[in-house]
DNA sequence: GCGAACGTTCAGAATTTTCTGAATGCGGAC
DNA sequence: GTCCGCATTCAGAAAATTCTGAACGTTCGC
């Protein structure tokens, strides 16, 4: 263990590497801040205090998060505020989430399929549709196979 | 078949919707028309024509696609101009490409587990690595294992 | 009920990303 | 060697995204 300036360093920089791969700015440091504390919960409020943020970029990053399923809302028995922890298999919950869009590609690739005609354009719409469809299928199976090697060590 | 302008429609929706899953929207146009097209080879000119766009943005965004390994420079006997075309297996590319920005995360998630001492912290920056782990190892042999299905059918 | 603390919303500001268009570079034809 | 046509680069404009901060609800304690 380091200070803790290492650790919020670390978990910026995390933040920074998830925001470069696509996910938004905010979120990713919502989530490193989730990732990287010992305490049970945040509150919106804790939030803003550590991140230095508004409370308002806050409750947007908060909502963002927990409707991609990575946090949940803990109940907060004897506390006016919302507190909110990372869930569990928060990973695998993203990864599979990031292939939602992949629904979207393969409805826009058959579409091309049914509207182009027999040639070359049509031969590589119809690889790409494949690919896509397999991908949809195996990606369930991968994250599963991930839980059950898991899951001994870990419940 | 139908008319060239659903042709044009249904390539233009898929842009869209590649964009919309994190690309870059010129670079999904410039894609999508390779995707769409019948014919042997595209040069810069026939996509700033096509897709009514400056020459600039035309040279930036085909160099993003074959920066991503997704479109190769064809040679072009007899043609001043620089030929490019879909490469194949471009689709399978672009999804291992993907997943470039894993070694990213997994080199600041494993800066965590160094400076974060024992703790609820500590074990989901474990888990987190050790699912980016999995998944670095399992990706590759994902793709394989599709080109191999399709391996026979279409070399 | 009343007051206070907290979270949310939303219009506007600031930042970042993306596109354009003119200047520049490069390669082949003559 | 010079010219011509196309591609690239880059500074600046345009557009989209993201953050803030003040106003508004809501919920709980009293």
């Amino acid at each position: 263990m380091t200070g803790e300036t290492e650790r919020k360093r670390a978990a910026e920089h995390l933040a920074l590497t998830l925001a470069t791969a696509g996910m938004q700015r905010m979120g990713a440091r919502v989530l490193a801040a989730f990732l990287f504390t010992d305490e049970e919960s945040l509150t919106a409020g804790d939030l803003s205090e550590q991140l230095g943020v508004s409370a308002g970029s806050v409750s947007g990053a908060v909502r963002m998060v927990v409707q991609m399923g990575l946090v949940e809302r803990v109940p907060a028995p004897g506390s006016r505020r919302e507190h909110y922890r990372m869930r569990d298999r928060a990973w695998s919950t993203l990864y599979g989430r990031q292939h939602a869009p992949i629904d979207d590609v393969l409805t826009a690739v058959a579409r091309g399929v049914e509207v182009v005609g027999p040639g070359p354009a049509r031969e590589r719409l119809v690889y790409m549709r494949d690919f896509y469809e397999f991908l949809l299928g195996e990606v369930p199976s991968l994250i599963e196979r991930f839980e059950q090697r898991r899951g001994g060590s870990r419940p």
